[in-house]
RNA sequence: GCCCCGAUAGCCCAAUGGCAGAGGCAGACGACUUAAAAUCGUCACAGUGUGGGUUCGAGUCCCACUCGGGGCACCA
């Protein structure tokens, strides 16, 4: 038996569209005579970890909504992909399997790539990259050397965190809760000397412009930027401290309330603390020293719990209050933070929680200096940190606190002991990595002439084979132990030198990845200063919320550098950012020790690329997580072969005119143009998917009993569901396109223009309410006055009935849509 | 402890202050079929977490609370 219909098969459509595409390259951005307006839709570029998952589907389904959505409105889309191929899990796994991290790190990227032509991204296959090419990485040593020059790469020792298990130190960013963000074991502290970017330069900046992304960045992230950075701005006040030549600077931003002031604190671990301890008496030496102990034991956690007790030891050393002479006793504590601000504070109780629940603790006097709404807090021993009239505060007496802390500085700078200050949150970015799957630095050390930089004609500094190295991780670098690499000639003086063996944070190669796309392989530039100008900023990126620090605050600190350096003209990297959900299964994120892993390759095979990317998009919101529990790719297959037939079903030829088609047809249509468009470009993809699927209803009733599938609207509408259903779902919308009678490729055929004449009704069905509760409805003229609508509703029988014997209050109307009559 | 987001039908989710339902899942029924699957069609189901308030009119705005999710948390 034959039949005249195919059947929808998403396998036969995909084999067969494939090979197409790839020889036509619709997504290809750099054609030169190309003269479409431009914009730039970013992914965040994967971790070749193994091949892609169910996360990675999801993201690159939206990312590419948005991406064939511009294209589709006549756009010319970079669209590109890439690699973030260097750092720990490749060199990790490489170690446990005793491979090359090279080798393994590039199969998995082959394996990936593969998979992502599969799942039909409308990336640009022209223009990938991979970091840990050497074509790529050594420019991230010409920008290191680029911020080198500029004071802006720098080395230094101090305690830095470090992870025992990864053996490798860590940035603050990458510090959870005590914790390694990659393998969440306890994080120590360990003095090293260590690369340096100065982010801090740039602190001002980076919180600032984040008002520039406002509204078009999600509201959640631009409020961890912000706490990440928590700038404070106050004074910095020096204390002499008595029978010494020492002071102690404090960073305050409450100078106001100096007078307040009856004690000083200084961070238990800081040097300051054992150096004032060393003339204290013998007994507050050891009480010291044990309290020290119990400090360094105490782990992060029990440290970041608030409510602690607050505790202390009295030095029995004394400071001096630079405005009124004052004594002060000086106390050593942990509720001080050694690495912020000077590591010491004034201790004002009356006025700060903190101070208050430490005098408590301890007995110290309160002296209340602002004078508020609230209770005396000399008497009610709770702080008060409102605005209020200084007083007990000599000069300052009288004025409130905004002009109390300008006279305050004002006066301390006069007399020298202190001055207007910042603070932040935000430290400089640590990015040597003790490890080998990185960008070398490139610095030779030379014990005569210091830290050199390799010359520009020697970059790049390639990574050594991994042959022979000891990869497994034991606090140094492995690179120190490669011998032919790490001893080279220093290139001022010609001497023995070393090469620096840390390589950098892997977080470098992504802060300026987007701007490689450009021209991923330049030998000349990092990226095209001219292709910048047409190109860049992104328009729209597409990641998920967990880069909502370090990545996003590292791009942009980059973005302010080159601007600075004149490579860019603009400061701000990602004009809009996208951040889509994760997939779960049964309410928790997929693992295998959960037992609930989804493989993206079996949905793929029992589902087909299409139902599975209509899933992702019509599941929900896209920032929200999607349950795969919960949503039905089956539902999604089914629901495309539907679309499929539609197709199918249209017997009109396609050079017939369109307009001659029935109107309601087209008006429905059109109205899904308009409703379509506006869904996608609010990213409320799911609302599109569901326009998708009524137009497909109205469509399928109108062959079915309607108008059939000869009339030329039944053809409108199903070329606008091709073109629209390409967003989700590219193999069975090219099939579409192939039915009725095109040329590949959908993706480039472009929406119709919306024809609003079409939109316009005749009439409407009006509503009548009494008193808010819908009582009749009546088809009216849209061009209906307000009087005859009044008529209308007070004459309707169902509307006196619900009136009553009520009187009338008021009558409400909007014509042509509602009539309220409120009732007394 | 502070801040933000959410709560609508059995489920996932829609709804410029104006008819609570766009779409889907699951469900019931019908057509087609010898039958079933597939397909096509029809239908039912909630008054919007709780309590107040503003308004002619509140799912939508305001206040308080409950629950869920997220962020921050001794940063001086």
């Amino acid at each position: 038996m034959f039949s005249l219909h195919e059947e929808y098969s998403f396998s036969a459509i995909q084999e067969r569209w494939l090979p197409v595409w790839d020889q036509l390259q619709p997504f290809d951005s750099s054609r030169p005579d190309d003269s479409r307006p431009r914009k730039y839709v970013l992914d965040m570029f994967p971790y070749p970890s193994g091949d892609l998952h169910m996360g990675h589907a999801e993201a690159y389904a939206l990312g590419d909504v948005i991406s064939r959505y511009w294209i589709q409105k006549g756009y010319n889309v970079l669209h590109p992909i890439g690699w973030d191929a260097f750092g720990l899990p490749a060199e990790n796994a490489a170690i446990k399997r005793g491979l090359d991290p090279r080798a393994w790190t590039y199969e998995n990227i082959a394996q990936q790539k593969a998979s992502m032509r599969r799942y039909a991204c409308s990336f640009d296959w022209t223009r990938v990259l991979q970091t840990c090419d050497p074509i790529y990485y050594r420019w991230n040593q010409w920008l290191f050397l680029e911020f080198y020059k500029r004071g802006l790469a720098y080395r230094k020792n101090s305690n830095v965190n470090w992870c025992p298990s990864c053996q490798t130190v860590l940035a603050n960013e990458q510090v959870v809760q005590g914790l390694c963000e990659r393998c969440d074991s306890q994080v120590t502290k360990k003095a090293l000397t260590q690369w340096y970017f100065k982010v801090t330069d740039y602190a001002d900046r980076l919180l600032d412009d984040l008002d520039k992304l406002e509204g078009n960045w999600p509201a959640k992230v631009l409020t961890m930027q912000r706490n990440w950075i928590n700038r404070s701005v106050g004074a910095n006040v020096r204390f002499a401290i008595a029978d010494s030549k020492r002071e102690i600077e404090v960073f305050t931003t409450r100078p106001d309330t100096l007078y307040g002031a009856t004690f000083m604190v200084v961070a238990a671990d800081s040097d300051l603390a054992s150096e004032l301890v060393v003339d204290s008496p013998a007994h507050v030496r050891m009480e010291f020293v044990s309290y020290l102990e119990k400090v360094k034991q105490s782990n992060d956690i029990e440290r970041l719990a608030t409510d602690r007790p607050k505790t202390g030891v009295k030095l029995e050393r004394y400071a001096i209050n630079p405005l009124n002479g004052e004594k002060l006793p000086i106390y050593a504590s942990d509720y001080v933070l050694a690495d912020y601000g000077t590591g010491a504070i004034m201790g004002v109780p009356a006025h700060d929680e903190r101070d208050m629940a430490f005098a408590n603790a301890l007995g110290i006097d309160v002296r209340m200096v602002v004078q508020t709404e609230n209770e005396n807090p000399e008497i009610s021993r709770v702080a008060t940190s409102g605005d209020g009239v200084l007083v007990n505060s000599g000069e300052l007496n009288g004025l409130k606190k905004e002009q109390a802390i300008a006279k305050a500085i004002e006066i301390l700078t006069e007399r020298g002991t202190g001055e207007a200050a910042k603070n932040f949150r935000l430290r400089d970015w640590l990015i040597s990595r003790q490890r080998y799957w990185g960008t070398p630095i490139p610095i030779i050390h030379c014990p005569s002439c210091g830290e050199v930089p390799v010359p520009q004609d020697q970059l790049p500094v390639e990574l050594p084979s991994s042959e022979g190295l000891d990869l497994s991780p034991k606090g140094t670098s492995p690179l120190g132990a490669a011998a032919d690499w790490v001893n080279v000639p220093c290139p001022k003086c010609a001497g023995p030198a070393r090469r620096d063996s840390d390589t950098m944070d892997t977080f470098v190669d992504s802060s300026w990845y987007f701007l490689r796309y450009l021209n991923p392989n330049s030998e000349e530039f990092a990226f095209d200063v001219e292709e910048a100008k047409k190109w860049a900023p992104v328009d729209q990126y597409v990641g998920g919320v967990t880069h909502a620090i370090l990545h996003l605050l590292y791009a942009r600190f980059f973005t302010k550098v080159l601007h600075d350096m004149g490579m860019v003209d603009f400061d701000e990297p990602f004009t809009k950012l996208l951040n889509q959900g994760m997939v779960l299964m049964n309410g928790s994120a997929m693992s295998k020790s959960r037992g609930n892993l989804v493989r993206l390759s079996e949905q793929l095979d029992e589902h087909g690329v299409d139902a599975i990317r209509l899933t992702m998009a019509f599941a929900g919101p896209p920032e929200d997580d999607i349950d795969w529990a919960d949503v039905s790719p089956a539902a999604s297959s089914k629901f495309l072969a539907r679309a499929w037939r539609i197709a199918q079903d249209v017997a009109s030829s396609k050079d017939v005119d369109v307009t001659a088609g029935d109107k309601s047809v087209r008006a429905a249509t059109h109205s899904f143009l308009k409703d379509f468009t506006e869904s996608i470009e609010s990213f409320k993809f799911n609302v599109g998917v569901a326009k998708v699927m009524e137009l497909t209803n109205v469509l399928r009733k109108a062959i079915d009993s309607g108008v059939g599938g000869a009339d030329p609207a039944v053809r409108e509408g199903a070329e606008e569901l091709a073109k629209a259903l390409s967003l989700f779902a590219p193999y069975t919308a090219e099939d579409m396109w192939r039915l009725l009678g095109h040329q590949p490729s959908v993706s480039l055929a472009g929406l119709r223009q919306v024809d609003e004449s079409l939109l316009v009704k005749d009439t409407i069905v009006a509503i009548a309410q009494v008193d808010g509760k819908l009582r009749d409805k009546f088809e009216v003229s849209v061009s209906i006055t307000e009087d005859e609508l009044r008529e209308l509703a007070l004459a309707s029988e169902l509307v006196r009935r619900a009136i009553g014997e009520k009187e009338l209050a008021a009558v409400i109307v909007r014509a042509p849509k509602l009539v309220n009559i409120a009732t007394k």
